[in-house]
DNA sequence: CGCGAGTGAGAGAGCGCTCTCCGAGCATCG
DNA sequence: CGATGCTCGGAGAGCGCTCTCTCACTCGCG
């Protein structure tokens, strides 16, 4: 009875590392096996209550758990998931086709609160789900590679993705190797994989229309980078709803989604088209340069040129007059998008299916 | 030699689950066992192979990496860490004190581009070193446990912790844990436990300078909340910076750090002392808000009001007029509290040290 | 020529958990 | 009253890996 096991000594105060002053740290967390000795059943029978599977006689039961929380059991997930091939984890994948590495430019993609707020969204599923997120970049092939690998050994159940580059190779890697995966935004080129998004082209639209009903009679447009789809959609949406209105023809530059793109690029069409009195900006980082471009070329806003932006990002809200805005839902997004992953993480078979958002105008002071 | 394993089977074509259509999906990933076997040694030798441990008989050696690459075998990380009790994991921590559960707060955080330049910071530490990054997010006590329990069965191997309410007891319970942990960011109550911040109140100190230097005469300053530590200090360096001077006096008005509550506390002050010529901020945010009430005071930026912001984040950069502002060193200071912890992770017995990153002023146009 | 030291590879015991079998106990029914 | 089915708990076999222990073999030195 006494020396081997049994009570299971808080006595023993073994090496205690060098840490040391004070820790408490009985120096391994209990196992299943201590919790089912302190309960009098077997290992197999804590398990079932602890995953609540099959009846147990609800006596057992709650010795079962009283002897969870006397030892303060934690489960280790690292040996659940080693067997069940389950980790309840999701990961969220920033997929940067060509390797940065050390890159400002993904440093410039963090503090974009593009990331958080798909990051807020994701979390708000996953918390009340009990899912852990981790978080994974990857650049090279080799990366891309290694994820697909660690997915099939289950070190993470699923993918919600954002899908950086137009041709990122990633979406149909993921596909092949069967893993469930949900993308935020619609892949470049079209793949069997499930995605969320917001009806851009319905969004320029709504723009355009906001820009005519003000009266605005020259309008013109600084789009995005070319290749992003998000970026084209709001470019063909802008452009059908023009044509639509009558306006065949219309003053356009591009930008790359950056302030200062959106500076130089307002720079240049006013240069082209001094009479400008409308435009629509692919997204408000490039507005909020727009407008300092219009500012110190005198121009009134929105007396003399109205501006819309897209995105409704915090900068929307921050600019010199605040911006009228496309919003584009991305928490809501992000968190469809998981609800989505969860699901088809339940049940693989699950046909894809794909979720559009619809944007919505908000009315600030620039248009 | 047939039937019995062997030839490690491309065969068999098995299940293949529901997903199917010409998914290559040989149904379970490599194992050790398959490369031993496939290049004919034991799986102890290709795990020192791999993880480089020990000499090997450089041909043996070679061997074992082209049955590696042949099988596409990928270590499985549950298993591996079962063993070892380390994760290859780090755990982002975001510590709530009080359950705002389903709440704006959160995504509000989560916006802040603060968030995403911390994680860049820690990644662009983490990725070079092969570690994983999961985050997580704490609020009730419950949660503060099942973390500690998760960390001690390592599930991950250490925290950064982002400690986002005063009285917190995150840190203090790691503390007694022997997790080994980072702070960034001051702890409110002082603990043994180590952290990166930036010097506050030297920050401070060059917003006083500087608006000084200017010729200000009367300064006052919006300051942040009262209970967090960096606000606090901002507000210390200010006053001491100012008593140096000779101002033993100023006005001041609290915000919150928000946009909104910078605006509002701009009008306060106004209201009360319209003869200001000059305010230092204690965030960015609050001063974008403050310009927004000066302009519509009908000030002029810088000519009669100067503003000096602290942060140096977008947001300074998108102010009309741009901010002239204390620079925080976020991805720094999250790159060096990161390399602290691998450190720590790699030996424990590390004494608790801090460091604190000098700020610099950004000079730009609003002072 | 013999023996200890040194080197490199294999055998095998777990890490903590889940889950399939089994079997004991009990109720139900012919 | 015996046969049948059902419920519920235990035994035990792994999941894929690491790492200690052991052993075969080589080399150097007395």
């Amino acid at each position: 009875m006494a020396e081997l096991s049994q009570t299971d000594d808080l006595s023993r105060p073994e090496e205690l590392g060098r840490g040391g002053d004070g820790s408490i740290a009985r120096d391994r967390p209990p196992t299943l096996e201590d919790v089912a000795r302190m309960a009098g059943v077997s290992r197999a029978t804590v398990s079932r209550v602890i995953n609540g599977v099959r009846n147990v006689d609800p006596d057992l039961h709650a010795v079962v758990w009283a002897a969870v929380d006397a030892t303060g059991y934690v489960p280790n997930r690292a040996a659940r998931s080693l067997v069940t091939r389950r980790a309840g984890t999701v990961a969220l994948v920033v997929s940067d086709s060509e390797e940065h590495d050390d890159d400002p430019f993904l440093s410039r993609f963090f503090a974009d609160p593009f990331f958080g707020r798909v990051v807020g969204g994701v979390m708000s599923v996953l918390r009340p789900a009990g899912v852990q997120l981790t978080l994974q970049l990857v650049g090279s092939a080799a990366a891309r590679a290694r994820l697909v690998g660690d997915l099939r050994h289950g070190h993470a159940d699923g993918v919600v993705l954002l899908s950086l580059h137009p041709d990122d190779t990633l979406p149909a890697l993921l596909v092949e190797a069967g893993i469930a995966a949900v993308l935020v935004g619609r892949p470049a080129r079209p793949a069997l994989i499930s995605y969320v998004d917001v009806a851009n082209e319905a969004g320029a639209a709504l723009a355009v229309a906001h820009l005519l009903d003000r009266g605005c009679q020259r309008i013109g447009i600084l789009s995005g980078p070319e290749n992003v789809p998000a970026s084209q959609d709001r470019m063909t949406g802008f452009r059908q709803a023009m044509a639509r209105h009558g306006h065949a023809w219309f003053p356009c530059e591009p930008g790359n989604f950056t302030r200062d793109s959106g500076e130089a690029a307002m720079r240049r069409l006013l240069a082209q088209h001094p009479d400008l009195d409308g435009i629509f900006v692919a997204n408000d980082l490039m507005a909020q340069g727009a407008l300092v471009a219009l500012h110190e070329a005198g121009r009134r806003v929105p007396d003399q040129v109205a501006v819309v932006g897209f995105d409704d990002s915090s900068a929307a809200q921050a600019a010199q007059p605040p911006l009228t805005t496309v919003r584009h839902p991305l928490e809501d997004m992000a968190a469809e998008a998981t609800r989505m992953l969860l699901a088809r993480i339940d049940d693989l078979g699950l046909r894809v299916a794909s979720v559009i958002f619809d944007p919505v105008l908000v009315v600030r002071r620039s248009a």
